[in-house]
DNA sequence: GTGATAATGTTCGTTTTTGCGCGTTTTTCG
DNA sequence: CGAAAAACGCGCAAAAACGAACATTATCAC
C-alpha cells in the first residue's frame, strides 16, 4: 500500500468516525507509526485534517480566531455598556443592531426582553439572538465581511431601507473631538449613514479606546446620535458638542 | 492550544445529553480523573463548556441542540453526496445554496474552490464558507428561521431576484414517487421556486431518507431539477421519471 | 542489471500528556 | 451549623507520542 492510496482512506475513516488515531491507522494499514505521523502531519498541511496529540480529528469550523480573540478585548467595558444600553430599550419595539463587538454584548442583553424585532446586519447577532423565542430575527442581505462576520454593500442598505426602526443601536471605530463618528470600512459608512436615516432613536455605543484611534471615513455627526453609551469620560471639547446637540451621554 | 483526541469527543456527548460527569468520562475513555477534569477546565477556558462541580454543562450560549443532532444523523451518506456534488462545480462561477443540513456539507466541501461567489440563505453555510479566503460570500436576507439557520419570506426572494447563478444546489425534506419536491415550510417552498427560476443548472442533494417520508408543501417537479445526486438507488416510478424529463441521476 | 528517486522503517533525544499524592475547596447530609 | 465525603487543583515523575536524521527497501526508467 502507497502513500498515494493511504492517504484518501485516512479521510475517509475520519469523516467516519469523526477522528483518527495513530494506533488505530497503524493496526489498519499494518505500517509503521512513523509512517502515519508523516501522513497526518502532510494531511493537516493542507488543511484536510487537525492534528492532535496521538491522531487527528476533523478540521473544527468554529468561528475566526482573531476576531474570537478581538472580542474578549476590553470585554468587561462591553458588558457594563451594553447592559446600560439594553435598559434603556422597551419591550414590543423595533430595533437595529449594527456591526461591532460592543453590539454584540448588546444582543446577548436584549435575550430577556420580550416581543421585539430585532433587524441586523450582523452574523453573530443573528446567532446569539436565535437563542431567545420571542425575539423575531431579521437579517439583511449583503456582502459577508470575512473579518467580523458584518454584512455590508448594496444589499445591505436596500434592506434596510425597507424599515423604519424605534431604535437602532450603532457602533464605529474611532470618534474624533470634533464629534465625528469614524470607520475602517467604507461600505460600512454607507450601511450606518442609511440606519440613522431610518430609525427615530439613535444610540452609539463605543468604550473609550475608541477616543484614543483614528479611522479614514466619516459616519456620521455626534449630533445625529440621540444617546451615546460608553464608560470613559469625554473630551472637553467633546463634551461641550454633545450639550449643544442635545446628545445624552449615559456612563457605565 | 493543546488539542486532545478526547474534547471533540466530549462535546458531542454534552450536545447530546446536555451534560458530561466527570465519572462518567473516565469510563467512557479509561483515564483518570485528573485527566477529565484537565480536559474540562480547557474547554471551559475556550467557552465550549461551562465548568460544574462533578462535570460540565453547556454553555448558555449555545446554539440549537436539535440542529446540530440532526446535522450528526446520516452524516457519512450527506458528506458522500456533497463530495460528488462538489466535483459537478467548477472553479469561477456563481453558486446559490439553499438551507439544509446536506448543502452545508456541500459547502465544506466547496472551501477549496477558486474564485465562487457564492449567495446563500442559511447563516450556518455562510460561516463555513466565511473560512475561505477565495470565496465570495453574499448572504440573502430575510427572517431567521430558529431552528436551521435559515433565513426565509420575501425579503430572501427579493434578494435572489437580483441574481441569476450558473449553479444552485438545493435540497428537499422529502421526494415522493411521482417526482415531486416537497417541503415543510411554506415559506421555504417561495425561496425554493425563486432559486430554480434564478439558475441556469439546478442540483438537488438529498440522502436516501427523504425517499421515505412525508411533506405537505410542493416545491416543484423533478423535470425542473438538472442533476439529482443521492446515495441510494431511486423507486423505479422515480427512475422513470427522471429518464423522461432529463433528469440526470448521480449516486454517491 | 543499474542507478536515481521516493517511500518506509529504525533509532534516539525532546516534548507533551497522563497519572498519582496531597492539601484545599465545595457539596452533602445529619 | 458542622463534619464527612466528594471533587478539585497543583506539582512532579513516568509514560507516551513526537520529530529529525539516517538506514533500508521498493519502484521505475533506461
Amino acid at each position: 500500500m502507497s502513500q498515494s492510496l493511504r492517504k484518501p482512506e485516512i479521510i475517509k475513516i475520519a469523516r467516519r468516525e469523526g477522528r483518527v488515531t495513530v494506533d488505530g491507522l497503524v493496526d489498519h494499514f499494518g505500517v509503521a507509526p512513523q509512517t502515519i505521523r508523516r501522513d497526518l502531519t502532510e494531511l493537516a498541511e493542507t488543511g484536510k485534517l487537525e492534528r492532535v496529540h496521538g491522531g487527528a480529528v476533523l478540521p473544527s469550523t468554529t468561528t475566526n480566531i482573531g476576531y474570537s480573540e478581538r472580542r474578549a478585548l476590553n470585554q468587561a467595558a462591553k458588558v457594563d455598556i451594553a447592559r446600560v444600553c439594553a435598559k434603556q430599550i422597551p419591550n414590543d419595539c423595533s430595533v437595529f443592531l449594527s456591526i461591532g463587538t460592543t453590539t454584540e454584548a448588546v444582543a446577548a442583553e436584549l435575550l430577556h426582553h420580550q416581543g421585539l424585532l430585532v433587524v441586523t446586519n450582523n452574523v453573530n447577532i443573528a446567532m446569539i439572538l436565535s437563542q431567545s423565542p420571542s425575539i423575531e430575527v431579521v437579517v439583511t442581505g449583503g456582502n459577508l465581511r470575512r473579518s467580523d462576520g458584518g454584512l455590508v454593500g448594496d444589499l445591505a442598505t436596500q434592506t434596510i431601507r425597507q424599515f423604519q426602526f424605534d431604535y437602532a443601536v450603532i457602533s464605529c471605530s474611532a470618534l474624533r473631538d470634533t464629534g465625528d463618528l469614524m470607520d475602517f470600512d467604507i461600505q460600512e459608512v454607507g450601511v450606518s449613514k442609511t440606519i440613522i436615516s431610518h430609525s427615530e432613536e439613535v444610540f452609539l455605543v463605543a468604550d473609550g479606546s475608541k477616543f484614543e484611534r483614528k479611522a479614514p471615513a466619516r459616519i456620521a455627526s455626534m449630533a445625529q446620535v440621540d444617546m451615546f453609551i460608553t464608560d470613559r469620560p469625554l473630551s472637553p471639547a467633546c463634551t461641550r458638542f454633545c450639550e449643544t446637540s442635545g446628545t445624552r451621554v449615559l456612563y457605565a
